[in-house]
DNA sequence: TTTTTATTTTATCAACCGATAAATAACGCC
DNA sequence: GGCGTTATTTATCGGTTGATAAAATAAAAA
């Protein structure tokens, strides 16, 4: 074991992090450590991950439930403070550009095998955190895409997204998801590059949305709205 | 508290199954629990919900972790022993109604909240088992699924299914698997009739095939092979 | 250096976990 | 019915969990 180092010998680093910091500290190590044992892993395993005793948590976070949600405010709200909105409303590029984009960027973010793991474990614990994550990704990206295409197709764009059309993002949107759970959880070898993943996915959407819009022409709006009528009840 | 109910009086139900038939009672019943709970549940919570005491689960499985080991399997093997790799085969229906209805067995097999949970629990703990499910899920269902497809579009059927034809369809396989997490696991309202979603996204995967088929049809099979070539090292 | 204050550790608690042994209850058979 | 066998329960073990109080240490202030 090594000395003390007191005062001035063979001191490195280490000046001791302010209170605030040295509690972020622990948040990030904590997600990190719970990322990969689940929400289950003991404090004190933990505590020996950070380098410190068990009781030592306690004088951060009142329960090691505090601790848990300071994680996961930390893990949802990363992806969304990016700015990617405006990316997407673009209009001066074509839409497969700005798809291209974006799905690049946010990918760039979610997919990392704690945050994909933090993701899931909680969604299984059906937070409602987990839930309200969601319904942003269909209420502010999925959306969008929808009301872009709908204008790169020369449609109207006003009327709310049908439940259709925010049925097929979703699948779109799901199927780039598991792309990144394949890799990084499931770690499935021999896995195509990201970029190109992205871009078939995104040709393929376009694909199928045209294809919708045309078959949608012929006999007007109907029959998929049956989820607004639900809505409206 | 009723009387003992020893031979004859007022025995309504409560025969008293074979050993083979409890031990698959508490098995079914353990995967109700462990989908609900997480495999973290303890086997006191669930010899109450068998309405039985803790010690019994031991004198039928040696330990907490054979007893999950054998939800395990049970539940890894009943998607697969439905015989429908048949009804994608057969060539005298279009391959559209064949994928419809593949894909309305098959997720009318694994879109239950108890299934869709014990899959993801056991997929964040790494299992083998997990790995091999999707493996399968590749070669007996995706590689089919593609062949059946280039079969349709008039393509040669017999080279390996390359690097993106396959990333294609798990994103497309994927995307519904997704719709069941959303609705049985996030449990999201307002939410498309799976029917219409599985039209949908098939329409989709087919037009994004037929569009990927002719572009490759321009510049000859080049690029996205990569992965036969890593896989070949 | 001495005093004060903030940080970290040691020791410990009650509750819960998976698992085992021994005692009891229920059944099938004669 | 009584008897032997099987199924089930009661009681208990050692280990681990989240959490608390008090002692000890390190840093900062004087």
């Amino acid at each position: 074991m090594k000395k003390k180092s007191s005062s001035s010998v063979a001191r490195v680093k280490q000046k001791r992090l302010s209170p605030e910091d040295r509690r972020q500290e622990f948040v990030r190590k904590a997600t990190e450590f719970f990322s990969e044992e689940g929400f289950n892993g003991g404090t004190r395993e933990l505590a020996r991950r950070l380098g410190v005793t068990q009781p030592l948590l306690y004088r951060y976070f009142p329960s090691k439930e505090e601790l848990v949600k300071e994680v996961y405010r930390k893990v949802y709200l990363e992806p969304l403070d990016t700015g990617w909105e405006k990316l997407l409303t673009n209009r001066s590029r074509p839409i497969r550009e700005r798809l291209l984009q974006f799905y690049d960027a946010y990918t760039n973010v979610i997919f990392t095998r704690k945050w994909l793991r933090i993701y899931l474990f909680s969604g299984l614990k059906g937070l409602d955190i987990n839930r309200w994550y969601v319904g942003v990704v269909r209420d502010k990206i999925l959306t969008r895409i929808i009301k872009e295409c709908r204008f790169e197709f020369g449609l109207p764009t006003q009327a709310k997204p049908t439940a259709s059309e925010i049925e097929m993002a979703w699948v779109f949107h799901g199927g780039v998801f598991y792309y990144g759970v394949r890799r990084y959880i499931y770690e499935m070898p021999d896995i195509q590059d990201k970029e190109e993943m992205i871009a078939n996915a995104i040709d393929g959407y376009l694909a199928g949305f045209a294809r919708a819009s045309a078959k949608d022409a012929k006999r007007p709006a109907a029959k998929s709205n049956r989820l607004n009528a639900a809505a409206a009840r």
